[in-house]
DNA sequence: ATTTTTATGATATTTTTTTCACATATTATC
DNA sequence: GATAATATGTGAAAAAAATATCATAAAAAT
């Protein structure tokens, strides 16, 4: 298994291709990629050999094949199962940031909530109450959850979805949390982005 | 200018220690924070030292110290204002999210849209017209911006920002920005981090 | 066909990050 | 007051990550 670094520069060298290739660009030289990202080209070329991806002397890589390359390391090839627990202001904007998802295989398929007005089951993408999650997620073997309940309910939230055998969780709660043996947690922490920008700005 | 894992490691003992704190705790050991966030009691020493962080031998450390050092480190003692453009979905989460951010020192003092129905200078946080953005940063001196426009105007609010010589900016766009010689760029890509929780289980 | 050019891929080197190990200081105990 | 216990702080060691170097292959030019 690679690490968290490699893998983000792989996502970002995905990013970055899928613009190129938009532009008409086929093929693609490991100095050009650097440049886009701001890394260096054997740092690229590292990446590509750990990964399997080779390219012609002289004549660079081609973009759709590095491309294909990317996704099967990604496990692109089966869409993934996603709920969301926590329906409020980044929940809402989450379900509904259908599009972005869904072309990368990621499928955001209900939502949870304990308040009565935001539950709505005949919705497109469904929102169940809470006591519903936990059946729920065995019925429809789900393997990831995005959390963003309240600081309030995190807790409580993390346990039931541990006890559900949930494989991975974003959480954008404050609350830090660590993985377990059978749960792999990723947290996005807004206000640490934030703090740790005005971090850097000021000490540049 | 300490690494960025570093910066990130000190946001997570502040959020840890926080959280100590409420229990009533007032020393913690390294040993404790290590465990917490599974990492090595040696780092968090070496971590505490290069911020000259002291505790005493055999007793540890002063929670309510280190808590104070680290709001001097992330030079928390003023407060900065940050704009956000782009209040649809995201931005207007962002936006309401008040508490959150001021107590730590981060107020969002202005939102920027082009959507007339948007836009509401009467607000609490008032919203104006993206036809403002230049001057409203060069008359109140702001040096942070949360971007949060769809990809279509990427490159185009970034070019604005850049040229209004903006310090920071928090890019939630999958538009990916390197710095630039003024202009710090940390993107936040919620598809990335969802995709690297996947392989991560995947692989695990 | 030969030479030149140049980007990859592999290896070596350097840099950065993390862990180890232990002397030392400080508190608690006897 | 002496002794024991133990957590810090630091310098050395190890591990990991990134970069530099260069032989080699392949395309382009002559
Ligand atoms: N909004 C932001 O910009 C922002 C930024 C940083 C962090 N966060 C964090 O993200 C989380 C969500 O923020 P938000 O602004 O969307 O909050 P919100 O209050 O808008 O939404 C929370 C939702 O969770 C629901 N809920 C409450 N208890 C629940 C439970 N036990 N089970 C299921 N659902 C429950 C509420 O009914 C509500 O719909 C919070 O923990 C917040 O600290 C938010
Ligand atoms: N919503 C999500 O969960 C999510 C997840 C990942 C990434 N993103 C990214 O975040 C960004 C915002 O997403 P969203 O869901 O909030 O989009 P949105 O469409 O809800 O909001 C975009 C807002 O920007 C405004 N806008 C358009 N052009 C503008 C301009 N030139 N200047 C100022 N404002 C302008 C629109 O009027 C709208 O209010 C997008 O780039 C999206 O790809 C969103």
């Amino acid at each position: 298994m690679e690490s968290a670094e490699r893998i983000n520069r792989l996502l970002n060298y995905k990013t970055f291709l899928y613009q190129l290739r938009s532009l008409g660009f086929i093929k693609v030289f490991s100095d050009n990629i650097a440049d886009a990202l701001g890394i260096s080209a054997s740092l690229v070329r590292k990446d590509f050999g750990v990964f399997g991806i080779v390219g012609s002397q002289k004549g660079g890589y081609e973009i759709e094949k590095i491309l294909e390359k990317i996704q099967e390391i990604l496990g692109k090839d089966t869409v993934q199962k996603i709920i969301i627990v926590g329906v409020g202001r980044i929940g809402t904007a989450l379900l509904e940031y259908k599009k972005g998802f869904d072309k990368e295989g990621i499928k955001i398929v209900a939502g949870f909530d304990i308040d009565p007005a935001t539950i709505d089951p005949e919705a497109e993408i469904p929102v169940y109450s809470t006591s519903l999650l936990y059946d729920y997620i065995q019925d429809n073997h789900i393997q990831f959850a995005i959390v963003s309940v309240p600081e309030s309910a995190a807790q409580q939230t993390l346990e039931t979805l541990k006890a559900a055998h949930i494989y991975g969780i974003l959480n954008f709660t404050t609350l830090r949390l660590k993985n377990t043996e059978e749960t792999i947690i990723s947290n996005i922490n807004i206000e640490h982005e934030l703090s740790r920008l005005i971090y850097f700005v000021k000490n540049r």
